[in-house]
DNA sequence: CGTCAATCTATGTTGTGTCAACTACTGTTC
DNA sequence: GAACAGTAGTTGACACAACATAGATTGACG
């Protein structure tokens, strides 16, 4: 009564194993983060794109689009990181629509330090977990989706 | 300037993939079961622990301790659930402090179409995205995650 | 030029998640 | 059996996210 009879397909323990692993170790690091380095992970996300990005510069909606955390709503989230002095906002000599975020000396001395302490939080509550082999084949098994 | 020397290990590009492909997977699938069955994934975590547990049926705490998203205010989601006619509260026989939450007759029925046409949407988002070894892979790499 | 649709960002509103009290009850200890 | 710490769940206050809409600017078309 409780569930079917056919067992679930393979592809099911797949897509579990990858909702629980985010949900688990997310909810393990992000305390960390906030600890050790006074930001979300939203912050740490916006921060590692405009790092990752020519002259540490983006436009709003390409920060919207890039965003793993937040579809919408990023205005206030800018707001938020402005309000910390970790970016700040520029207009863009060609549209008068337009405004670049610009990540702020102390955005990247922060930021660097941040990610540091956060790949070990990572490498504690998630590499360490899974031998060479199984990290090589969920890296090239799930590569699509992050190089869209 | 804008990034280190050293690339990232590989580990992180597993990680990567997994973030990314629950965000994505989960933008693609979510809109779909609210339109076809008009619940959140969150009400569809909530239904699906009751659908399994014996006699349907979970207290409060268990049910916390189970959800995938939610790991506070359980009792805001059970009284939008419950408000929906899904699930009702019952009290614990031994224990006047407990309540117990029940799947409806309404709400498993719900859940049992929800959960099908929801493994359709995953399937095609999802699973057919990756090669049977590939899934293999995953399923076998991620399973410590869920099972605790 | 002048109009008009499209684009970019901000704002208002509403809903949901989170944290810290708070109430009610239980089991234990003296 | 009275006091007390621990447990179960709810409530209120606040922060944040989603959705629709508004306000400003641009580019294309006649």
């Amino acid at each position: 009564m409780t569930s079917d009879a056919r067992p679930d397909p393979r592809w099911f323990d797949a897509w579990r194993g990858i909702i629980f692993a985010n949900a688990k170790v997310f909810r393990a690091v992000e305390p960390k983060l906030e600890e050790h380095s006074g930001i979300s992970l939203v912050f740490l996300d916006v921060l590692s794109r405009l790092n990752d990005a020519p002259g540490g510069s983006l436009r709003m909606q390409e920060l919207q689009d890039r965003s793993l955390f937040t579809h919408s709503g990023m205005t206030r989230v800018v707001d938020r990181i402005e309000a910390a002095g970790l970016v700040r906002r520029e207009a863009v000599p060609g549209d008068r629509r337009g405004v670049s975020v610009v990540i702020t000396p102390e955005g990247a001395r922060l930021y660097s330090e941040a990610i540091e302490r956060h790949k070990a939080d990572l490498e504690r509550d998630f590499a360490s977990r899974l031998t060479p082999a199984q990290i090589e084949a969920v890296a090239e098994a799930l590569s699509q989706f992050w190089r869209e």
